[in-house]
DNA sequence: TCGCACTCTGGAACCGGTTCCATGTCGGCG
DNA sequence: CGCCGACATGGAACCGGTTCCAGAGTGCGA
């Protein structure tokens, strides 16, 4: 294998120069940078990255954490998060960990503690105060998006005021019976996304004064369209109090709250308005009226913080007022309309 | 920082000592063992990866090169593989490039060819010679899973046997006038995966004496919900020679479809059966019959064999017989039928 | 003319492990 | 009883870069 040695003798330099000719730190006089260049190229020479990280202490890596990668938002992030890496010179390792359990303690206690990762992207993970110590301890920079955890920096979309504008949405347009698909663990967990989603549902609902329906109308299911579509089987059922629309908590969701709506003979949106939160690629499809964010930007945005935490200079446009929520933006289709008197 | 000569010193041992006591390699007494992994929990010591890869060669990662991470298929394979090299102790590198460009050319010269990844994993993507040749020059051992390119273990389905078999389920249905939903790129490149599955189709067309229609019913799509939905209305919009039946070349392409024949009023399967391939976490709830293919286990078989090609010993399994193709299943549901006569 | 600052370069230490080789000890066997 | 081999351990080289420090050469202002 070609080292920087052997560069170094075929140019005629030290490993020295030859180490500062081909990073282009330090001072080295133009004419000697080409000779080592050609030499490099010569003996199709190819830096170890270990070696360079063994003593810099960086390895330009970027670990990033999440829950699943088959969930629109999800991959779509994650293919923002790597496409901006790349740009950036950085590699991405990717750990996908759900819920807690083994599996997570291992990825934070072994692979995260290890030096190969410069710093950490959670998505959609909520952190423990062990695991944001253990970032910390070991000086890792952090963001999650999209998840709670102390510390580190957070990144995500106002997902009360979300919920809450979904359910206006409906609100306006004469819907009083409106259910809630909410995602997996919304009551259990407030500050959770889904748990936020709710909140924002409720205190909409509280505010027009019918809070006492709401309560009643909310169902919890898996973020997909399967669970989109039996939850919503379920909230349709009873043809005595069938609710007008549906609030659901992602546009997975809402995809098989509409197929279920069908199934049952109704027309959406004529006996049945449907809102999701998303902006899925196959919204538009659908026809379905959502609460877009956009998680490729998401991810976009979490890289640019991560390298500014880094130190990374190359990050040009400052960075958004931190603390400040992502933006959205409601998108009216054709899956909600008004009400039937 | 805690570096292994602390551990040493801490334990009265030498570094020698020390690093074959954590690493399990050469002869140490018990006891020398138990004192070094207590100094080592101690001061909470854990070892450079650098360090012991720039000695070793060997990086402990794996880098996995997919072109998407957000359709069904490849997020499953991907879930899959990641699964299993955590298991091994592997971290996953993630390169997500697409179609050839200069993103694509930047992987595989700058950032495969570095030296941070053991071995490749190839996920959906038509390796060019050039590719490979990179790959082979320095020595990395490399699987292609569901894709072309010469060199290198190849694991896939037999896209041409999944194409009839589909095709020959809606034949045996009798059906006689069948479209066929292909993915991009099926005509122009035989031997790709859309490729194969659209000469499966049209050669069991033709082994039953339907040559002639297979042509004319044929559109290329994205593989997609929204590709299979406007692919679908373009083959069922001349209401004179509608198909009966359609086989999609993915089930999420199979969704778009039967969304679409919905949408013009055609009941599933009453006025048009459809068939997908993939087996689709979503296919129970469209009642979509389908060839089953098990891309979770695929990843993770596609990690076994890189593990082995790296001397793992720890694949206890032997492998299946490399070339042979990997195992489908039609699964029946509820979205095909007996053709009306 | 001298001195200073700045550029360019090489030597050498160093990052933190792994591994080769040498040394020493001990038990078993002929 | 002596020898051989297995086991246990330490010393030192080494992987391949980066960086500190020192020294040489050059240009410019006082």
């Amino acid at each position: 294998m070609a080292a920087i040695g052997d560069v170094a003798r075929l140019a005629g330099v030290s490993k020295a120069t030859a180490s500062r000719a081909l990073s282009g730190r330090g001072h080295v006089a133009e004419a000697t940078r080409r000779r080592v260049e050609v030499a490099a190229a010569e003996i199709g020479y190819i830096a170890s990255p270990a070696a360079a990280s063994l003593v810099t202490g960086r390895t330009m890596n970027v670990g990033v954490v999440i829950p699943f990668v088959n969930r629109w938002f999800f991959g779509e992030v994650l293919e923002g998060i790597e496409r901006a890496l790349l740009e950036a010179g950085y590699d991405l390792t990717l750990y996908n960990v759900g819920s807690a359990g083994e599996d997570r303690d291992r990825v934070f206690d072994f692979f995260l503690a290890r030096k190969r990762v410069d710093a950490v992207i959670a998505v959609g993970v909520d952190l423990t105060e062990r695991e944001t110590a253990s970032l910390d301890r070991r000086e890792k920079p952090f963001v999650s998006l999209g998840g709670s955890g102390a510390g580190g920096a957070r990144l995500s979309i106002d997902d009360r005021a979300a919920g809450a504008l979904a359910t206006e949405h409906l609100l306006h347009l004469g819907h009083t019976r409106i259910a809630h698909l909410a995602g997996e663990g919304a009551a259990s967990t407030p500050e959770s996304v889904p748990g936020c989603r709710r909140e924002g549902f409720l205190e909409a609902m509280a505010a027009a004064g019918h809070a006492s329906d709401a309560d009643a109308h909310i169902v919890e299911a898996e973020m997909t369209m399967p669970g989109g579509y039996t939850g919503a089987l379920q909230l349709l059922g009873h043809p005595g109090r069938r609710p007008s629309a549906v609030f659901a908590a992602s546009d997975e969701m809402a995809f098989g709250a509409i197929r279920a709506a069908e199934r049952l003979g109704l027309a959406v949106p004529g006996d049945l308005s449907v809102i999701g939160v998303d902006g899925h690629e196959y919204a538009e499809m659908f026809g379905l009226t959502t609460i877009e964010q956009y998680p490729g930007a998401q991810g976009r945005l979490a890289v640019d913080v991560v390298l500014h935490l880094l130190g990374e200079d190359a990050v040009a446009d400052p960075l958004p007022d931190s603390g400040a929520p992502l933006p959205t933006r409601l998108v009216v289709r054709s899956s909600t309309t008004a009400a039937p008197r």
